[in-house]
DNA sequence: AAACAATAGTTGCCATAGCAACAGTTGCTA
DNA sequence: TAGCAACTGTTGCTATGGCAACTATTGTTT
């Protein structure tokens, strides 16, 4: 392994780059008044695709605490975006699902985030989205 | 530009893969007892570069708010690693620089980072880090 | 020189991240 | 069935991230 790879700063580069992409969408969120966060936004957007979760599935699919995922909950909650539901069975379980407000708010934001996230890659091309991918599931294979 | 670069994750996957190496990055930290954050150790790591630097100067070079960096700083110095030292000329400013025990900390640390870089890398060539870093520069250079 | 703008850094507030401790529930097992 | 382990989710604590408001200082303008 070629000493570049030691001390070369991908780590800084990755954070970077993600925080660029996290506050360019933040400005654009309240730039168009959606009200909400990227974070929040990334639970809508799954919560829409899978229709009704738990708190640990969520966590799953988004990388999430699921500490965070709780507290992020709660916020929605709050906003009238998402309910809760008791599982019948099992008393321990809470079911996650979106309001119709919570719906409405998906597909508004749907068109924006459609829009900002071809942004990012207008100067490249198929083959470079696909090494992306390729690197990145590689590094996160990689670690212990 | 195809749809997939669109429908797909890649703030997503590029979260994913920050936020384990970030984890293991602490993990390790913490099994080796080296009583610091993987960001406070960024800091360190460009104090030992950069000798003497301002807050404003460390903010741009590591990509963090100064408020963060004020913070962190602020727990450097409560634990002996950094030491501050006002400007004679202008008397706004506040100069930053290692203290015997932090440059001894940067030493301690350092062979472990060292060590703790490969292992992501494990698996690929060093086209593919020029790969990432060309991709990554571009995706930051494109947004706004 | 007085008023104002620009700069350096801090503090308050809220959101996200992760660990530990906790409560309540369920399932297993002696 | 009593006891314990495993599981689900919440709360407390600390750290990082970003915005706004603030203090103190310096530079500029009139």
């Amino acid at each position: 392994m070629p000493d570049t790879f030691v001390s070369n700063p991908s780590f800084f580069k990755l954070d970077a780059t993600l925080k660029k992409l996290r506050n360019y969408w933040q400005k654009m969120f309240d730039a168009h008044q959606k009200d909400i966060t990227v974070d929040q936004w990334l639970l809508i957007e799954n919560l829409y695709k899978h229709k009704k979760t738990t708190h640990n599935e969520l966590a799953r699919n988004t990388s999430k605490d699921i500490t965070t995922i709780s507290r992020i909950i709660e916020l929605l909650v709050k906003k009238g975006l998402v309910k809760r539901e008791a599982d019948v069975y099992d008393r321990r379980k809470v079911y996650l699902q979106l309001t119709p407000e919570g719906v409405e708010k998906y597909k508004d934001v749907k068109s924006l985030v459609y829009d900002m996230r071809k942004i990012g890659w207008k100067t490249l091309t198929e083959t470079d989205y696909a090494e992306l991918t390729r690197i990145l599931d590689t590094i996160y294979a990689n670690i212990p």
